[in-house]
DNA sequence: AGCATCCGTGTTATCGCTAACATAAAAAGC
DNA sequence: GCTTTTTATGTTAGCGATAACACGGATGCT
């Protein structure tokens, strides 16, 4: 209270002061170390509380060389997917008592990575985790980072990179399988991306299950946006491969196309089935609502932390398979008379 | 190369040494100090370069006090609007060179605020973002960190914490005005939840509308979920009113008010004009596309960022107003037979 | 009883950097 | 040409914490 008080925090010497022992004993406290009197414990923690003190990660960083923090490398967080692991990671990391920096990648903008990783290179940073970026900036990550524990989300994969995502293949199996099972011969694949892994892998699935059931493939090349989805829409005949079914790589793609199908008076599901992926939480207000594959986020960014925590504490994580996504039936599709 | 070395990273005194200056003069370098000589700042570049030196934060940190972090506090990252800001914040943030640690808070949680206030204010960031958080939680923040810069966006008023938001009130009007001009005089309005200060603002919003025209204010609870809107429309009667026109706190209640406006075959816009807010990029696909209030994110997260530099540096930053989104016609809105 | 062991705590060194002061050489002023 | 200023660099101290070692006193073992 005296005007020569500077406006500085307390210090671990101050709490140490007050509680009448030495700063190691302070420190001793503050990490719960075994030894310690419980008398000495409650007086030091009485001293830190009247002070308001808060150690600081700063010094604690230097010395231990463990800074608490892990760098989030994140592609385009408009999109649903990304932008959902993105907060589950987050949130995770925080329960965990690390620090999340966050830092967006442009997908499209190949001369920005380095930037960005650059940026979370002189933060230090215990572990990364890239959350649906391309390859390439994966791999420029790993090699500006050469002993930091990296964890990929929905990514390629990429040596010493452990990746974690849904299984996307399977699920576009469950999705187009879904259509077969309602009795559908001609289905048609609108994609996502032609660069996206996720895009990739849910084409993969498409064409596993037509191939099983002896059907043909029919793909369209679109992207994750509802534009594409109109446009592909407007030029769509159905008739010239009798198409009755269509599974579009996400609900955008779905939510385009359902307005084209609209304007050209084709009846959605009574004329065509559609099935989407992601079930971003506007599809079930769809014209018809629409039938679509969902994932759960939290599960995703809990096992992401956990494994590079993993990964940081010098244990080999064992491999773990891709979520399953699962299917939610709305009334986008219908059974072929 | 040699076994004996260690892993650990090049420091300045090594970038010193291969330069063969001081430690000090490697630290002017870095920080762009005046009367360096160029073939001096040429050797230490490029020893710094060989070792692959990146300075130490900690070091940085723990002796000049400044972290370089800012601390964001952000609401609920599912809703179109806290997203946009938060990664438009992130990105000027990073832009000013400053790293982002984001905690999301949960709006119903009150209980969870400390826990998260407390989890930042270890870190010692030198200021604070509030994004589309309650007034609470901005109060909350604002004691735990009495000497700390704040700017909240779209956040209540609170003393010491300079605001940015959009104009949600001119938003309204605007919106309101468009179905005013349109010829429509029994207006709905669908308000966002009673707690939301952008809900009220809006609210308030085209409360001035109509009474500026004499008009009757006809409003009905909602939240911010297409659901609410669903439910909403199941059980409203527009002839009760004779209501001809609604406006929609946000796109996802238009949204769900459509579905149920369409099982009860009740025409839009031939029956209903509809109005939204926020433009999110379903919008233009929704059946029939929605008339709605864009507004800009980047500017906002600029504006934002840059206020809140402003206070580190100790500068008072002068008043701001809030940014005028701006109405997008499209389908959704007709004039009035 | 005498020695080893453990418990609880204190002392000193160190992490990597910048601030503040010190100093040698070069430039400028009379 | 000699002091004064400026330029360019070096030296020392300290930020706030943990690590490593030291050490007195209590406890355990023979």
């Amino acid at each position: 209270m005296l005007a020569s008080e500077k406006a500085r925090s307390a210090n671990i010497y101050d709490v140490a002061k007050l509680a009448g022992v030495s700063h190691q004993t302070v420190s001793r406290v503050l990490n719960n170390h075994a030894s310690i009197k419980p008398a000495t414990r409650a007086k030091v923690e009485a001293a830190a509380a009247e002070l308001n003190y808060r150690p600081s990660m700063a010094a604690r960083t230097l010395v231990t060389n463990r800074s608490k923090m892990l760098g989030l490398l994140v592609g385009d967080t408009s999109l649903y997917g990304p932008a959902g692991w993105l907060h589950a990671v987050e949130r995770h990391a925080r329960l965990a008592g690390y620090y999340a920096i966050t830092v967006a990648l442009k997908n499209e903008d190949p001369d920005s990575w380095a930037d960005a990783i650059e940026h979370l290179r002189r933060i230090g940073v215990e572990g990364l985790v890239c959350i649906a970026i391309k390859k390439g900036a994966v791999e420029l990550a790993a090699a500006a980072y050469p002993n930091t524990p990296i964890v990929g989300v929905d990514t390629e994969e990429v040596a010493g990179v452990t990746t974690v995502g849904i299984d996307n293949e399977a699920g576009a199996r469950m999705a187009t399988g879904h259509l077969i099972e309602l009795g559908h011969k001609n289905i048609l694949h609108i994609s996502g991306p032609a660069d996206s892994i996720e895009a990739n892998a849910r084409l993969d699935g498409y064409n596993q299950a037509i191939t099983e059931h002896g059907l043909k493939s029919h793909v369209l090349q679109g992207d994750w946006s509802a534009e594409t989805g109109f446009k592909l829409g407007v030029d769509l005949n159905l008739n010239i491969d009798k198409i009755s079914a269509i599974f579009t790589a996400n609900d955008h793609l779905a939510l385009g196309l359902m307005k084209a199908l609209r304007l050209k008076s084709i009846a959605v599901p009574d004329q065509v089935s559609i099935v989407g992926f992601d079930d971003i939480p506007e599809s079930p207000y769809f014209d018809p609502p629409l039938t679509t594959m969902v994932q759960e986020f939290n599960r995703l960014g809990e096992t992401a932390v956990e494994l590079l925590i993993y990964k940081i504490n010098g244990l080999k994580p064992s491999k773990t398979s891709g979520m399953l996504p699962k299917l939610v039936v709305r009334e986008s599709t219908k059974r072929l008379k």
